[in-house]
DNA sequence: AACGGGACCAACCGCGCTCAC
DNA sequence: AGTGAGCGCGGTTGGTCCCGT
């Protein structure tokens, strides 16, 4: 089977990530979930592959994520998961609330391989050079970083906003502060590139909206209605489903909550 | 103070799996 | 059964920062 591109390469945006395109990207995930990554850049006004989207959302921008240092007991269960489960990261992402499997993988290759199977130092490793008890901590670095943002001094704000969604906020205040976001975003609509759901709606009727996603659980409504309010997260609502809440990225215990 | 090498981590790439048709 | 789209996963890359000299 001949495989192709996960989207068309030309005229999309690689690299480092802007506020901006974070601040869209988390807005229209926000409020229209991750119905299909393809699609998702092009009707949030993202010159960005799927995939490169998909990957920003689940490894930076989801609301759930710790950010910071790894403690001990983390630590110790990548090491005890790595044993058993060998180089599955997701699965052993999953054992681990808020981590992702590519922090963990960095992380792993960075530092705990060394404590895992620490090398003789016979064999001419610098310990010094391994040993990070020398150098700042990751999560120390990260705030450090925070300072240049991750080479892009604009990045840092919106890295700012994400890290109120620490492991110290309660799921409420994570939920508010999403909730926020969004409708700060909704109030720039007419001003932003993003398509709004009205144009989506009437332009693109034959295409997208008249996928499943329309034609199972949308309701006219819910289109042009603001997404965010009450009435979305409300148990009555027809949005509201595991599907739903993967797409979002919520844990399980998040979902209780509303 | 300047520079080079290593460490760190966000992001990219390509493969494989699943599902719908 | 064959094909293609979409997605998730793991390996790798490249940019930036820090530390030692």
């Amino acid at each position: 089977m001949v495989r192709t591109p996960c989207c068309d390469k030309t005229g999309l945006k690689k690299g480092t990530w802007t506020p901006e395109e974070d601040r869209k990207l988390t807005a229209y995930i926000t409020k229209y979930g991750s119905w299909n990554w393809r699609q998702l850049p092009k009707f949030a006004g993202l010159s960005r592959c799927g995939k490169s989207c998909r990957l920003r959302w689940m490894n930076y921008l989801r609301p759930n994520l710790k950010r910071g240092n790894f403690s001990k007991e983390e630590e110790q269960l990548i090491i005890e998961l790595h044993e058993s489960l060998g180089n599955r990261w997701s699965t052993i992402a999953a054992k681990l609330p808020g981590r992702t499997d590519n922090e963990i993988k960095n992380h792993w290759h960075t530092y705990l391989k060394k404590l895992a199977r620490p090398i003789p130092v016979s064999q001419g490793e610098k310990p010094s050079s391994s040993n990070r008890s020398k150098r700042k901590s990751a999560g120390e670095k990260r705030s450090d970083q925070s300072k240049n943002s991750l080479s892009n001094p604009s990045t840092n704000h919106q890295i700012l906003e994400s890290s109120q969604f620490s492991p110290h906020e309660s799921p409420s205040e994570l939920c508010s502060l999403m909730i926020d976001t969004a409708q700060e975003n909704s109030a720039s609509f007419g001003e932003s590139t993003e398509v709004s759901p009205n144009e989506m709606f009437f332009e693109t009727i034959e295409s997208f909206w008249t996928e499943p996603f329309l034609e199972d659980i949308y309701d006219a409504k819910y289109v042009v209605a603001p997404l965010l309010d009450t009435e979305f997260f409300s148990s009555d609502s027809p949005f509201i489903g595991d599907e739903l809440f993967c797409s979002y990225g919520f844990s399980d215990e998040y979902v209780l909550k509303f």
